[in-house]
DNA sequence: AAAGTAATCAACCGCGCTCTA
DNA sequence: GTAGAGCGCGGTTGATTACTT
């Protein structure tokens, strides 16, 4: 006997919800709190069923949801927490209280995969770029040492940039998070709000519903700035260049992203690494690494940073047995 | 300006787990 | 022990928006 649909499927609403939907469902909540999904519709009188009542009340309407751009931090802890955890997307939620587990899930899909699928492609051009080297002259650094070099500098910062003890041995951007006193239960004056902005505009259109969506979401940010203020003040900024052109963010994102972006501004700003020919490309990119290798003072890696290095580092070896000349690099 | 294409994200679907009678 | 209800999760879809030609 197969499993019977969680609702009728007869005289059921799909798609997008209404406003007039959403404070409904609200209101329900506010009055009797989230849970009890089945009793959602018979008790509301909504014609949605159960499961879909509950996705838009933690998807959407939930108070403390954060909308919009994802930070840098954020991004990192998602990276990170998927390379550890793979596509668990709810326990990834988890150290993300403000995201949803379909926000997290979406944004991997549209923007994060296709950021490391980049990201290693210039890795592959670092590999193969070290190798003509490797050839004609017996003094450079092999990439793993470079990369190693990079690991310790990446456990050091660790542990400059947090507070927590050092004996504990989660990883650092786990620790941002959970010390971090976020209260779900605190934000019922959240849905009110909401319902008072419902209230006073009426039905909206799309256009004004996002400008609003925008400003409840500001509000949400005042309303546990507390609690943003200690995230973001330890945040780890991998870079907001977003100016670069792709040539030269993937070369940000491999081995020339400083703390302070204008350091290296000059550098990659006095290159029009578009119009540069391959070799010229390699040449510069060589240079620019012997150049981090040899500064006394090299400056803190990002977290995406850190860990893909990590993950570079574990697939070192196979890096080297690399065929030439892929693709992705004639592309780059 | 219009048509085509790509990107985004809210919502749906089906499966599996837990709890309870 | 078992069946069914309820819920949560991850994968997928499709409508909408943005961008390109």
């Amino acid at each position: 006997m197969g499993r019977p649909p969680c609702c009728d499927k007869v005289g059921i609403k799909k798609g997008p919800w209404t406003p007039e939907e959403d404070i409904v469902l609200v209101s329900y909540i506010q009055d009797h709190g989230p849970g009890n999904w089945r009793s959602v519709p018979t008790t509301t009188g909504l014609l949605r069923c159960s499961k879909s009542c509950r996705l838009r009340w933690t998807n959407y309407l939930r108070p403390g949801i954060k909308r919009g751009n994802f930070t840098s931090h954020e991004e990192g802890m998602i990276v990170h927490l998927q390379a550890l955890l793979g596509n668990k997307w709810a326990a990834i939620a988890s150290y993300l209280p403000q995201r949803t587990d379909n926000d997290i899930k979406n944004y991997w899909n549209t923007h994060l995969k296709k950021k490391i699928k980049r990201f290693q492609s210039v890795l592959d051009i670092h590999k193969m770029a070290s190798d003509s080297t490797k050839s004609t002259t017996t003094s450079t650094t092999t990439r793993h040492q470079f990369l190693n070099k990079n690991h310790i500098q990446k456990r050091s910062y660790d542990m400059t940039t947090t507070t927590t003890t050092t004996t504990d041995r989660s990883p650092s951007i786990l620790k941002l998070n959970q010390s971090s006193n976020y209260s779900y239960a605190s934000s019922t004056e959240n849905i009110s709000r909401l319902l008072e902005g419902w209230m006073k505009s009426g039905p909206k259109t799309k256009a004004k519903e996002k400008e609003q969506e925008e400003t409840s979401s500001n509000d949400n940010n005042n309303v546990q700035g507390n609690m943003n203020k200690h995230v973001q003040s330890q945040e780890i900024s991998i870079s907001s260049d977003d100016q670069l052109n792709i040539t030269s963010e993937d070369l940000h994102y491999s081995f020339l992203s400083f703390e302070n972006v204008d350091s290296i501004g000059p550098l990659i700003g006095s290159h029009q690494l578009d119009v540069m020919s391959t070799n010229e490309k390699l040449s510069f990119i060589l240079d620019s690494k012997h150049k981090l290798e040899n500064n006394q003072q090299q400056p803190p890696l990002s977290m995406l940073e850190t860990w893909l290095l990590d993950e570079a580092q574990g697939q070192g070896e196979e890096m080297m047995e690399l065929s030439p000349m892929s693709d992705e690099f004639n592309n780059f």
